[in-house]
DNA sequence: TACTCGTGGGA
DNA sequence: TTCCCAAGAGT
């Protein structure tokens, strides 16, 4: 296709000039590639930054992470959210050292084998890491071609439609560099909101702005209804520890430690007590409301309530389901952001405290 | 296909 | 305050 040819120049001097100077752009490793690919799906730049830091110190190479036990990966991952991520990375690191010999594939097939890595990351790691010709679609590359054409409509509803642009528009012998063009566009001037048009390199050939629709496009998807939940965490704490338990392999923050709680289909209090009996074993007395606060996953609202509790019996020593553990213990502990806020509730001297 | 899965920041 | 999201994958 032609299409690509007044596009590609001015992008491309505009990516070199304006380009963002982020640690993962300062390696071919694909190891590392990777690993910052799949740190920043549906997570900002900025929050990666850190998370990113500490992991590659952490584990600087694929055999370390997948000789590290899965505790220590996902207490790097703590606070960044869809957990799973973290899992299926180890899984993959593990997957890729026993049949690659710990080399990311270099085909889009074995890419799209290793646990973790669908199409985008596949396309990512290939086109960044070894140059191979493939084009990414994510949420920028899809907004800036959507209204780079002004493409709407139903058939503008899959991703396979724009990964057909996308591989149109590819730059052959820059895949790595063209791919993150159009990705760095997205994300510092076609933005979803109020885009910055005039600084666009594009604005030239850009049919949503000729038609006045750029900040309509892409069509938006129908987002579900927002649900309130309460959840009621059970702080029980002992000579200045607190007790926590594992989550079990489920989807939902698997694998985590917390503070024991009602899951979200509950009702709070009045289903703590039973719930932890029934999820943990646990036999305990809700006390005192000691913190509140606010939380929100995905599409639910959460309020989040804690209350010190007493034990009428001592879960019993099973250091792979309780923990009792010392505030300064938490940091090094794979623990999610509402567990911290909950925790952040302890030894609090106004009742109750209000988190957050 | 549509839904689920976290989080912190910005408007 | 509330809503919007941000370099998706798995089911």
């Amino acid at each position: 296709m032609k299409t690509a040819g007044p596009l590609r120049r001015p992008l491309i001097e505009w990516y070199r000039r304006h380009r963002r100077d982020l640690a993962w752009r300062r390696t071919r490793d694909p190891y590392r590639i990777w690993i910052s690919e799949v740190m920043l799906q549906q997570t900002t730049v900025k929050t990666v930054m850190p998370y990113y830091e500490a992991f590659v110190a952490a584990f600087p190479d694929l055999p370390s992470l997948a000789g590290a036990a899965e505790e220590k990966v996902l207490a790097l991952w703590s606070g960044l959210g869809y957990y799973h991520r973290a899992r299926n990375l180890h899984r993959g690191a593990r997957h890729v050292l026993e049949r690659h010999r710990g080399r990311f594939p270099r085909t889009l097939e074995a890419a799209l084998a290793v646990p973790g890595v669908g199409l985008y990351t596949a396309s990512a790691v290939l086109s960044i890491a070894h140059g191979v010709p493939l084009p990414v679609v994510d949420g920028n590359v899809r907004r800036v071609l959507a209204r780079l054409f002004a493409l709407r409509g139903p058939e503008w509803r899959a991703d396979a439609a724009f990964y057909n642009k996308a591989d149109e528009l590819l730059d052959r012998q820059a895949p790595g560099d063209w791919n993150q063009a159009l990705m760095e566009l997205g994300a510092t001037v076609c933005l979803p909101r109020r885009p910055a048009c005039p600084a666009c390199p594009l604005r030239a050939h850009c049919a949503a702005l000729a038609l006045g629709i750029a900040e309509q496009l892409p069509e938006g998807r129908a987002r579900r209804a927002p649900v309130a939940v309460t959840v009621a965490a059970a702080l029980v704490e002992e000579g200045g520890r607190v007790l926590l338990v594992r989550r079990g392999e489920g989807r939902l923050m698997g694998r985590m430690w917390e503070v024991p709680q009602t899951s979200l289909e509950a009702r709070g209090l009045p289903d703590l007590a039973r719930e932890l009996k029934q999820r943990h074993g646990l036999d305990l007395v809700p006390g005192k409301l000691v913190a509140r606060g606010r939380h929100a996953i995905t599409f639910r609202r959460i309020r989040l309530e804690a209350y010190s509790s007493r034990l009428r019996r001592r879960p019993p020593v099973d250091p792979e389901r309780f923990r009792w553990v010392r505030p300064e213990e938490i940091a090094a502990l794979p623990v999610s952001s509402i567990t911290r806020k909950v925790l952040r509730g302890l030894g609090s001297p106004q009742l109750p405290l209000e988190l957050q």
